[in-house]
RNA sequence: GCGGGCGUGGCGGAAUCGGUAGACGCACAGGACUUAAAAUCCUGGGAUCGCAAGAUCGUGGGGGUUCAAGUCCCCCCGCCCGCACCA
């Protein structure tokens, strides 16, 4: 077979593409249709995986596409630069974060090159440029000016040895990850953007995404969590405190009666307050605090609890009394930090019921339940029923009761409905050098101030010290003294730097006009947004793409981007991730699948040493399970590795690497190739219809056409790799040389080589060029199908007895009822099989299926 | 713990609306070509029973709805993603 050339190849390719300035992104022309096909912006950690390729490559199949159908395409890239990896970097191997960078840039820039996508190089930025986050710097002035960020104290994970703020990945087991002290936190002023002004905006903005995965949409629902409730107030009893109230929130006000306890968060002023004079309270809270400031281990922490010897009254009972603890897995960050505990209806509840022994009273009923008969064990009752064991709710159904419970609590003015969300604000500060940094100043007199426009920006020093822990920021010599604009007196920058989710919370519009003086430039913002297709990993689900969509209203409010379009992203499209079987020595190391060889006797490393397969898993550098594309790419090309990373697994599941699949991937290219080269030399004949030969292959193609695009259009990328299969094996099959062979084989050829095209770019226009023609495939346009060759005038019917298949007809399009069952009682087969049996009834579908029932 | 998703031959998957389960690819087996091997080409493969015709079973497990269930409903199991300072 005649070798597929992919090294000079792919190369000259590439260069013909720029040369021509194909992929550079040109302002819709009047009437024409646009695309802005996105994909997540990669991380500049030095080398591409094989998650970007896929990303990247699914991306790429859509702007292709897009552009072979005629619409203006924006396709860019650029990096999501700022971040904690580069310092510890930094520190690892004692260089600058900003070097250490923009070197990992232009590695991967030439990585993603080598691929061949159909990107605009000339609109690329890094999130790390000064141009770009002085930018940034003006927008957080904006929010500044609009109220739309604010301070306020929080709390952070604090290493005690390091003397510094840990992320949550930071700390392990409660300890932090270098120091292997115990992490505590602290209170510290910092910077929160107010995302909950708009939590009803964004909950609703979800309905008209008809172009998001459900499950995207539902887990931001979640996210924001509205829910309907009450505050319901708790009077104390016994208390020398100023405070006399409890205030708690719940969903669940029909359940009061069932109330066996209150509960406060650790974090809950009261907690604090009542700390000062009690040992054992105090030490709870400093217990709980060293779970760190993660909700997932707050929450999977065993339930556990402090009586504060407090009491207070039912509200609709003065004579019942119930006790106030505290209580670990209760979150001052949602509601107001307190609760009231009615073990029979809530797992939590009634796990810190069991285990402090108090009351479980069970006042919602189950249907089909007996009221003297039910009761608790260790699993609570959240499901509906009808209320008992309530006084004046007795004989209601919960959402009856709710309302009942609700009116009467508003009457006694001992609560108020309200609705709640799980949504917090944003907060945006970290105590970190490569971050953008936040254009304030504090002064001792005027206190916040904010940097003036004229000086912006406020530029990162380029040298940094990491001798000392902590934010380099705040420990450089001089870079953060400076004058108050106000007051001219001295005066200190602001240290934090901003989240790296605000520098991807913007980076779609800035590529609207990347050179702009301003954020963003209207008319082509207008001319471009909202991004039409978005594609990126389901673990961005929410945080991610919720912050963009928050910061596309509050940049539109501000007067900083105006566009119509309220969504960022019109299309979202969540793709899965790339795995590799793992595999590890016999002295339990792990081994790079490059070391693994395959042998008669089983897999031995390199050196020898026997290897044992282990679990499939998403390729990460801890397992070693990875794959390098840039050794792919120089084995096989790059449209070996595209066409892989393409084929057999849809793309919103997780695909498995393994080296069978790419030399299928490999073998495909060359059969593809060889085809070509033969079509290549046959000679051209003007089409003609007359042998069913080619008729069929013609009709072939026609619907290939066809369901291909459909494919495209659908992100169905799997189901078109194996259209592509099937033209491809119906091209070698026809092998008679009349005229009319010839000619149906080359335009079903050249109809392969262009559906091809956004799949395996190099190799279509190497095939495109064997075939003679002179144009780019990159700038010819997609292959149109003619409906009159899809018309089909017979088809097979199955014919069922009982629902399992017995027979088939073949006939006609669009027979009725009647003649299809006449039609069917008839066939030989099913006469057969209905020998003894005594026809019940028959179902008739026309043009799908027939059943026959019978006994 | 809470929220969301996924589960189909030896393997990846197809079946888009409740209507012939297993398209296409990989791996495997047999054959052709070759001095031989590789590559390539052709053919065959869900399981069980059967010489065959064919029958029965079969979409993680258990129930249910329906003439008909991979698809819809309920329960369970396993794996994956997110949980607000990783990106």
């Amino acid at each position: 077979m005649t070798q597929y050339p992919h090294l000079s190849i792919e190369k000259k390719w590439q260069d013909a593409w720029e040369k021509n300035e194909c992929f550079i992104a040109k302002a819709p022309k009047p009437g024409q249709k646009k695309a802005y096909v996105l994909e997540m912006f990669p991380y500049p950690s030095g080398r591409l995986h094989m998650g970007h390729v896929r990303n990247y490559a699914l991306g790429d199949v859509v702007a292709r596409y897009k552009r072979a159908n005629g619409y203006a395409v924006l396709h860019p890239m650029g990096w999501d630069a700022f971040g904690l990896p580069a310092e510890n970097a930094a520190i690892k191997h004692n260089t600058q974060p900003k070097s250490w960078t923009y070197k990992n840039i232009s590695a991967m820039r030439e990585q993603l090159k080598s691929l061949g996508f159909s990107l605009d190089w000339s609109r690329e930025f890094a999130t790390c440029d000064p141009e770009y986050y002085s930018q940034q710097q003006k927008i957080f002035l904006k929010f500044f000016e609009n109220d739309l960020v604010y301070r306020k104290s929080s709390r952070v994970n604090w290493d005690p040895v390091e003397n510094s703020v840990l992320a949550n990945e930071q700390v392990v087991d409660g300890r932090g990850w270098r120091s292997g002290a115990l992490v505590e936190t602290r209170q510290l002023n910092q910077w929160f953007f107010r995302i909950t002004k708009y939590s009803t905006d964004l909950l609703d903005g979800l309905s008209e995404l008809d172009n998001w995965p459900e499950k995207v949409k539902t887990m931001q629902t979640n996210w924001i969590g509205k829910s309907h409730g009450a505050k319901v107030c708790f009077t104390i009893t016994n208390t020398s405190q100023k405070q006399q109230n409890i205030e708690v929130f719940t969903t669940r006000p029909d359940t009061l009666f069932g109330a066996s306890f209150v509960a406060l968060s650790p974090e809950h002023p009261l907690s604090s307050e009542l700390a000062k004079n009690n040992p054992k309270i105090d030490a709870f809270i400093r217990k709980c605090a060293q779970l760190g400031t993660s909700e997932e281990t707050i929450e999977r922490a065993e339930k556990s609890g402090v009586d504060t010897g407090l009491i207070v009254t039912h509200p609709f009972d003065k004579t019942k009394t119930l006790q106030v603890w505290i209580a670990n897995f209760v979150l001052m960050g949602y509601g107001t930090g307190a609760i009231f505990g009615c073990p029979a209806g809530d797992q939590r509840d009634l796990d810190f019921a069991r285990k402090y022994d108090l009351a479980v009273l069970p006042v919602v009923l189950p249907e089909g339940k007996s009221a003297d008969q039910y009761q608790i064990a260790n699993k609570a009752w959240t499901g509906t029923g009808t209320l008992f064991n309530s006084d004046f709710l007795n004989g209601l159904s919960v959402e009856e009761a709710i309302k009942v419970a609700l009116s009467k609590l508003k009457e006694l003015g001992a609560g108020e409905t309200t609705t709640q969300y799980r949504l917090r604000d944003w907060g945006a500060s970290r105590q970190r050098y490569w971050g953008c940094p936040i254009p304030i100043i504090h002064c001792h007199d005027c206190g916040i101030v904010p940097v003036p426009l004229a000086d912006i920006p406020v530029l990162l020093p380029d040298e940094v010290s990491f001798e000392t822990p902590g934010n380099p920021l705040d420990h450089h010599p001089n870079w953060k003294q400076t004058t108050c604009p106000k007051c001219k007196q001295k005066a200190v920058r602001e240290t934090d730097t901003l989240d790296t989710f605000v520098d991807s919370s913007w980076y779609f519009a800035r590529f609207c006009s990347p050179r702009s003086k301003d954020p963003v430039d209207s008319a082509p913002a207008n001319a471009w947004l909202p991004v039409d297709q978005y594609i990126g990993g389901v673990e961005h689900a929410v945080m991610h793409l919720l912050y963009a969509r928050f910061f596309t209203r509050a940049l539109k409010d501000c007067g900083l981007l105006d566009i119509k379009a309220d969504e960022p992203f019109d299309g979202l499209f969540t793709q899965g991730m790339v795995t590799h079987e793992t595999y590890k020595d016999s002295s339990g190391n792990w081994v790079e699948p490059v070391n693994v060889l395959r042998s008669d006797t089983g897999l031995t490393t390199k050196a020898g040493k026997p290897v044992t397969v282990g679990a499939i898993e998403k390729m990460s550098k801890s397992k070693l399970n990875t794959v390098d594309p840039a050794v792919i790419i120089e084995k096989y090309g790059a449209d070996v590795a595209r066409w892989f990373v393409l084929s057999d697994s849809p793309p919103d599941r997780d695909v498995q690497w393994t080296e069978s699949g790419l030399e299928g991937a490999a073998r495909f290219v060359s059969r593809v190739w060889a085809e070509v080269l033969r079509v290549s030399k046959e000679p051209v004949f003007p089409e003609q219809e007359t042998t069913d030969l080619s008729k069929n292959l013609i009709k072939t193609t026609h619907k290939t056409i066809k369901l291909i695009s459909q494919d495209i259009e659908d992100l169905g990328f799997n189901r078109a790799v194996a259209r592509l299969y099937s033209l491809l094996n119906d091209i070698k099959k026809a092998t008679d040389n009349d005229p009319e062979q010839i000619a149906a084989r080359r335009f079903a050829t050249e109809s392969l080589v262009l559906l091809l095209a956004p799949f395996a770019p190099h190799l279509a226009e190497s095939c495109w060029e064997a075939l003679g023609c002179k144009q780019l495939v990159a700038m010819t346009k997609w292959p149109e199908f003619d409906e009159k060759w899809l018309e089909e005038k017979t088809l097979i019917i199955p014919v069922q007895i009982n629902g399992k298949r017995r027979s088939q007809l073949s006939v006609a399009f669009g027979l009725d009822k009647a003649v299809l069952q006449e039609h069917a009682l008839k066939d030989p087969d099913i006469i057969k099989s209905l020998s003894g049996l005594k026809i019940v009834k028959v179902i008739v579908v026309p043009d799908r299926i027939i059943n026959i029932v019978a006994k």
